[in-house]
DNA sequence: CAGAATGTCTAGCGTTGCTAGCATGAGGGC
DNA sequence: GCCCTCATGCTAGCAACGCTAGACATTCTG
């Protein structure tokens, strides 16, 4: 393989993660309805086929915006978890209200357009399995049922996000929701009905 | 107004409703991407622009379907919550999945699609409001917080619901995920932590 | 019976995601 | 140096979308 095909290479996938970006800066700035194949194109200065000699369609290109998404969201919940060790599952909620509420752009292409991404299976990519497991990290070890309570947490989660964020409830209790939300989910001894 | 004009109404009244069912029908059977105004139309068999004569666009029908939705999941919410009186929050939490799982394009018109309904406000169109107040009617009288009570608990099974049927988290835990988010939720006298 | 009003249709606009087919230009063999 | 090959990116266009203008027909009114 020549040096030059080496750079072409370089190139493409430069190009590659442009797309991503600017899809993303678009949808956070206007939406994901105002994220046509044209306007992308336009913006990444290339005309539209260029985008299919990198994805299968559009629904792939929100999926590599999610896959980035995932990414983020794994880190900022471990930082979270990890700077408040002894109130880790409080923690780990809020950084996850505060992601969605401040990126609902990205969130919307992570847990609510459809991807194709494959969830809770074999081939589920590691930046998902990550977000996942920081959630069952806030669980004792010995919990047997940490699994369960990660993934209801999660749903509770992902309701309040998705329902504050369409105004379908309102979005100023947040605080109070999630300070309930965390008395009745932490399985520490001191919650004797958690277990 | 003449008998005429009042032969019109009805017919109009009817084909208003037609066009609902109708769409709700094509939704149910082939999702929501498959309604499309053209095909809506055919299916009622009018051209395309008496749609608009009856609503303002295609978001309107979704909302019309979504109101009929909420009549739907009142009663039964209601029916269950009456059934079993000493257990309603699980009865009211059961019924409310197993609508969302039954009827998924009913359930994704009334809570993902955009529809122009107002949630929360004075506005609320009464269906809407007796779905939430059957959540409500689930605690006792004497919680002062029952309201917040309601809302995380519908914005978990919400997000159960979501994230289910998109297959983010596997469907088969579903029975395991009511009994514990019902436990953990409760305000009965036997919980001591719900307080 | 003429004119106004109502109702429904055909046709079409602008936009969408996506693709066929044509250029242009670089790489390698002679 | 020259020509063939092949890849790369473009212009142009397709079918389908939500929605609307304007023509036609039918019915009501004075």
């Amino acid at each position: 393989m020549s040096a030059i095909s080496e750079r072409r290479e370089r190139e493409r996938a430069h190009r590659h993660q442009l797309i991503i970006t600017a899809a993303r800066e678009l949808a956070e700035t206007e939406g994901w309805e105002a994220v046509t194949t044209r306007r992308l194109a336009e913006r990444v200065e290339y005309s539209q086929p260029v985008l299919y000699s990198h994805f299968n369609g559009k629904d792939a290109i929100v999926s590599a915006v999610a896959l980035d998404g995932f990414g983020e969201l794994a880190t900022q919940l471990r930082r979270a978890r990890q700077a408040a060790p002894e109130q880790a599952l409080r923690a780990v909620a809020g950084a996850y209200l505060a992601f969605a509420t401040e990126r609902p752009a990205l969130y919307q292409a992570m847990f609510v357009l459809p991807t194709d991404l494959k969830f809770a299976s074999t081939e589920t990519p590691a930046p998902l399995r990550s977000c996942f497991d920081e959630f069952v990290s806030c669980f004792r070890p010995d919990n047997e049922r940490r699994g369960l309570f990660a993934e209801v947490v999660w749903s509770t989660l992902h309701g309040i996000a998705v329902l504050s964020d369409s105004g379908r409830i309102p979005s100023e209790w947040r605080e109070e929701r999630l300070d309930f939300l965390v008395a009745q989910f932490s399985d520490d001894p001191r919650n004797p009905s958690a277990r």
